[in-house]
DNA sequence: ATGGTAGATCGTCTA
């Protein structure tokens, strides 16, 4: 049974419920996995996303920051969540389906401006989220599983759209693509979109104070599905819903899908 | 080098 899987980055779940509705409406992916909800579990608009057909979700949620969610046709039969760098935010979530796969969706920490720990703490905690994350995942190497979210980082040249004008910028900084390839490694993940989509510029991320985001095209490649890879090459269909980034009042990422034969 | 926009919430943090 083939599945088709998405992630987008919401930027508050509740003031975007109608565009949520949208991409389920008109997408009708088996799963959607949101960052950004800014919502407390109870306060997710669910009904909407129940009357398509969205009956289960697995959620951690805090007021008004971070927040995480699994939407999903497929029951799912297992849920949990954990705490990397014990900061004491909803920052993951991860859901086993029926049909035996595992999802971990993640949004990690953005990390501040200044791409040095001694004088920006978040960038330290950024960083210290990532090696936790690789060491959840090394050694007991997970099977059956997708690893999808906003991970705050655009890892290749072509992940960004000026590779030298970025790399003191946060989110490209050779430290951080360093720390990211480690935890990759770590678990054996594939990235799916890149296996399926290996040439060219690749955007899921476009910021809102550009004067014309779709004109500069000054995106990056934040948004990333991975998978284990026993599963890895089930999976094509790889894209990004450039068009959402335009829809009305937009949140400032597209989401990004695959199709997972499986 | 700076400032630009957006959301939650209502002064300020986060992205």
């Amino acid at each position: 049974m083939p599945f088709t899987l998405a992630t987008w980055n919401i930027n508050s779940v509740r003031l975007r419920e109608n565009i949520v509705a949208q991409l389920l409406r008109d997408e009708m992916p088996d799963v959607l996995c949101l960052q950004e909800c800014k919502s407390p579990v109870e306060k997710i608009p669910t009904e909407q996303f129940r009357a398509l057909g969205y009956n289960h979700m697995v959620a951690r949620g805090q007021k008004g920051y971070n927040g995480v969610a699994i939407l999903s046709k497929i029951p799912m039969v297992e849920a949990g969540a954990v705490d990397y760098a014990a900061l004491g935010h909803a920052r993951h979530v991860a859901g086993k389906l029926e049909n035996g796969v595992t999802i971990h969706n993640f949004y990690v920490p953005a990390g501040g401006d200044v791409p040095d720990r001694e004088v920006n703490e978040k960038f330290g905690q950024k960083l210290d989220y990532l090696m936790e994350m690789r060491d959840a995942f090394h050694g007991d190497m997970p099977q059956k599983s997708i690893l999808v979210g906003d991970l705050n980082i655009a890892p290749r040249e072509d992940d960004v759209w000026d590779h030298k004008k970025l790399l003191k910028v946060v989110s490209h900084t050779p430290v951080e693509v360093e720390a990211l390839g480690e935890t990759q490694d770590a678990g054996g993940w594939i990235d799916v979109t890149r296996a399926d989509i290996p040439d060219g510029r690749l955007y899921s991320w476009w910021s809102y104070r550009a004067k014309d985001w779709d004109a500069a095209d000054k995106g990056r490649r934040l948004d990333h599905i991975w998978a284990t890879p026993d599963i890895a090459n089930a999976a094509h269909g790889s894209r990004i819903l450039r068009a959402a980034r335009g829809w009305e009042q937009p949140s400032d990422h597209a989401p990004v899908f695959a199709t997972f034969d499986i």
